[in-house]
DNA sequence: GCTATAATTTCGATATGCCTAAATTCTATA
DNA sequence: TATAGAATTTAGGCATATCGAAATTATAGC
C-alpha cells in the first residue's frame, strides 16, 4: 500500500499516542500535528474509510491492525534513520529527530532492512525508543522516571521520554544517555532538586529533567558498593 | 525557499533537459515527468510567477539564475545521496537511483554538507555525472561514446549516459565503471559490435550499449603497449 | 503562401489536505 | 437532571497538482 506522508504521519502519530494513553482523541492529534481538529476529523473519516483505524465519531479513533502494522513501519523507519544518523553520521542526537522527520518518508523496505543490518539489528533508538522489527514486534523498554527513585538508588537509563531538542543538548551535556548508570544520592526536601551521581561525576538535576529520564532500577547504592 | 517535491522535480528535470538541449518543451519535460503536457503548462506558469523559469509560450521554458541555483541542489542531493548509497551501504548502484529519487527530497543543507564530507567532497556519482558543490559549481566531464573510437584506440571511462537499471546491470557485470580502462581492439564492419579490453578480459560490445558509455579518449593501444 | 499536422495552451473537473465558522454532541457540575 | 462549556463534527472554501477535451499556435511540405 503506498501512503501519502501526511497519513503515515497520522498513522505514526496516532500510533505513539494510543500506545501511551489508549484511544486518541481527535484534538490531541490535532495539536501533535499541528493542524485544526477539523482537519484531523476529515483525515480520520479517510483513514477509517481505508480501514486503518476505528472512528467512533465523538469518541476518538484507534489503528485497525493493519493500522498499526503501517504505523511500525513508520516508526521503524524513523528511528532506524535517527539512531543511523547519529551512529554512522555523527548527527548530534538533538538534530536527529527533525532530519528522521523528513527521512522516514523516503526509505523503502529494502533500504530499511540495510539500515538495520549496518546497525546491527538495533533494537533502540538514540533515546533509548525501541526500534520495531521489520514484522512489527516491539520491545517494551519501560522504566520509572528518574525522580521517582528514592535516594540511595540506583539504575541505568532506559530513555528519554517527551524529548525536545533543547533537553537533549542538556542532557548530553551532562552524560545522561541511554545505557548510562545513575545513581541518586539525595533528594532535596519539598520535591526540591537530585544529586545524582552519574559515571564520576556529580549532578544536580531539577525535577522537570529527571522527569523525563527513564531509568530502570539496578540495585541500591549501597548494595552496589558491596560489589 | 521551501520548495514542494513536485516543483522540485520540475526543476531538477528541466536542468537535465536544457544542460543537453537547450530551451525545453514542454512536451519534453511532461514525457520525463511522465504527466501530460496541459500539467506542465500549468505548472510552468506557476514557476514562472516564483521567478524560476523564464517561459515563453509555445516556446519552452529555461531555467532563471535562481531556479537553476535550486536546480543545482537537487542535482546535488540525488547525486550525493546515490554515491552515499552505493558506497557506504553497499547498495547496487542500478538500484541506487530509485532509492535517491525519494531521499533527494528529504535531505537538508546541512546533511547534504555531512554526506559530502563523509565521502571526502566528491565530484562525481556512481555513474559519473558531475556532483555540483554547495555553491553551484558542476565540473563538465565530457566524454565522447566508446564506440566513437576507432579500433586500437584507449580511453577511461568517465561516465554512463542515459542509464537504465538494466543497462547498469550488465555494464556491472562486464566490469565497466567510471574510471575503468577500456580499449577498442576492432569493430565489427557494417556498424557491427565492438570487441573491448577491459582490465586483462576482452568482451563483445553491442552499438546500443557502447553508446551509453562516454570515455575520455587515452592513448592509443599502440602507444600504450609501448609504456 | 497555404494547409495539414504537431505542439502547446486553455478550460472545466477531480482528488488531497488543509482552513474557518457554525452546528452538534458530550460531560461535568450545580 | 439540566445546562454551560468543552470537544467534535459538519459545511463551505481554498491551494496544489493532476487530468481530458477543445481551442490555439507553430511548422513543414506542397
Amino acid at each position: 500500500m503506498e501512503l501519502s506522508p501526511q497519513i503515515e504521519d497520522y498513522l505514526k502519530n496516532i500510533y505513539q499516542l494510543q500506545t501511551r494513553y489508549g484511544r486518541v482523541p481527535t484534538t490531541a492529534l490535532a495539536e501533535r500535528l499541528a493542524i485544526t481538529a477539523a482537519s484531523v476529523t476529515g483525515m480520520v473519516r479517510k483513514l477509517a474509510g481505508l480501514g486503518l483505524v476505528d472512528h467512533e465519531p465523538y469518541h476518538g479513533v484507534r489503528l485497525t491492525a493493519s493500522g498499526e502494522s503501517l504505523a511500525l513501519q513508520i516508526v521503524r523507519a524513523h528511528r532506524l534513520w535517527e539512531l543511523y544518523l547519529v551512529q554512522a553520521l555523527e548527527v548530534p542526537w538533538d538534530q536527529a529527530h527533525v532530519e528522521a522527520e523528513q527521512l522516514e518518508h523516503a526509505l523503502s523496505q529494502g533500504l530499511a532492512d540495510r539500515l538495520a543490518e549496518v546497525l546491527g539489528h538495533p533494537t533502540a533508538d538514540p533515546h533509548g525508543h525501541p526500534i520495531p522489527s521489520r514484522n512489527g514486534d516491539v520491545a517494551r523498554r519501560g522504566g520509572v522516571p528518574l525522580d521517582h527513585l528514592p535516594a540511595g538508588e540506583a539504575g541505568v537509563v532506559v530513555q528519554i521520554r517527551d524529548d525536545t531538542p533543547e533537553l537533549l543538548r542538556y542532557l548530553g551535556k551532562l552524560g545522561i544517555y541511554p545505557g548510562e548508570h545513575v545513581a541518586v544520592l539525595d533528594v532535596a526536601p519539598f520535591e526540591g532538586p537530585l544529586r545524582v551521581q552519574i559515571g564520576d561525576r556529580t549532578e544536580v538535576l531539577g525535577r522537570r529533567v529527571a522527569g523525563h529520564v527513564m531509568v530502570h532500577s539496578e540495585a541500591t547504592l549501597h548494595e552496589r558498593q558491596r560489589v
